[in-house]
DNA sequence: TTGCGTGCAAAGGTTTTGCATGGCA
DNA sequence: TGCCATGCAAAACCTTTGCACGCAA
């Protein structure tokens, strides 16, 4: 947990907010803000306690091996399932209504408590199947 | 696509066959394989053609940056979904009806074409609940 | 015998770490 | 001023690749 408030900590977690949408690699975070000269060391700590705190959430892609992290809105993201688009990388939210029903369909059939924050379920958003 | 049949791929391919309810990383493999005298290469070769040829599916666990593999077993995995036990790593089959329900739901409610292969679904087991 | 697959070692890419410096409180 | 966070460079880590040799067909 930071005790001093950065320059660079607000920046990152700035960008994040603003896309989120999209999830990034600590590498593409960096390269999306080279301009204001975050270090990598930086980067990659301050990714990393974000991610402690529960600000950021991990993720992969498929085919990947990077790791990439994406911006939990607390208000949005608390309890509902996560939709990645294979062909767009965008993220979509899930109904709460339908995020329940996946839920208890887990825990009622297969005896399986999900847990919604490291699950993603990758396939074809709507607008990429036109 | 391989020309020759060798015992290396053998060995590997036999490794999975025999563990199917638990990922592995290519380091874990190289390593439970050690016996073997298996080359790291040979290992990380052999899986990369495994996974082509669909005998092997990459995954990937919660807080960790390497790449899994999980053994697809061609009629239990076809058209279901996988559940992943993030406490004693086990991987489970889900049944194909809940499958199914799943992936209408998805379709139905968030026009959402949920690919099974790459979608792994992380939580506590049965067992592991207890 | 042919040429694919292997083993070894080096290279490649991403992430982590040690240490001195700079900046927040 | 005290000490946390940063920046830089080196190290660590996993994976890929080049090349010569061995082995399957």
């Amino acid at each position: 947990m930071p005790k001093y408030s950065t320059k660079q900590r607000k920046i990152l977690l700035d960008f994040f907010k603003n896309n989120t949408d999209v999830v990034f690699s600590a590498k593409e975070v960096s390269e999306n803000l080279k301009k204001f000269q975050i270090s990598q060391s930086s980067v990659y700590r301050n990714i990393a306690e974000l991610e402690k705190s529960g600000k950021l959430v991990r993720c992969t892609k498929p085919n990947s091996r990077e790791v990439f992290y994406r911006f939990v809105n607390p208000e949005k993201c608390g309890e509902c399932l996560h939709l990645s688009c294979k062909k767009c990388g965008k993220t979509f939210h899930m109904h709460l209504k339908s995020s329940d029903l996946m839920k208890n369909c887990l825990r009622d059939d297969e005896n399986f408590q999900i847990d919604v924050a490291d699950t993603v379920i990758y396939g074809i958003c709507k607008g990429c199947r036109k």
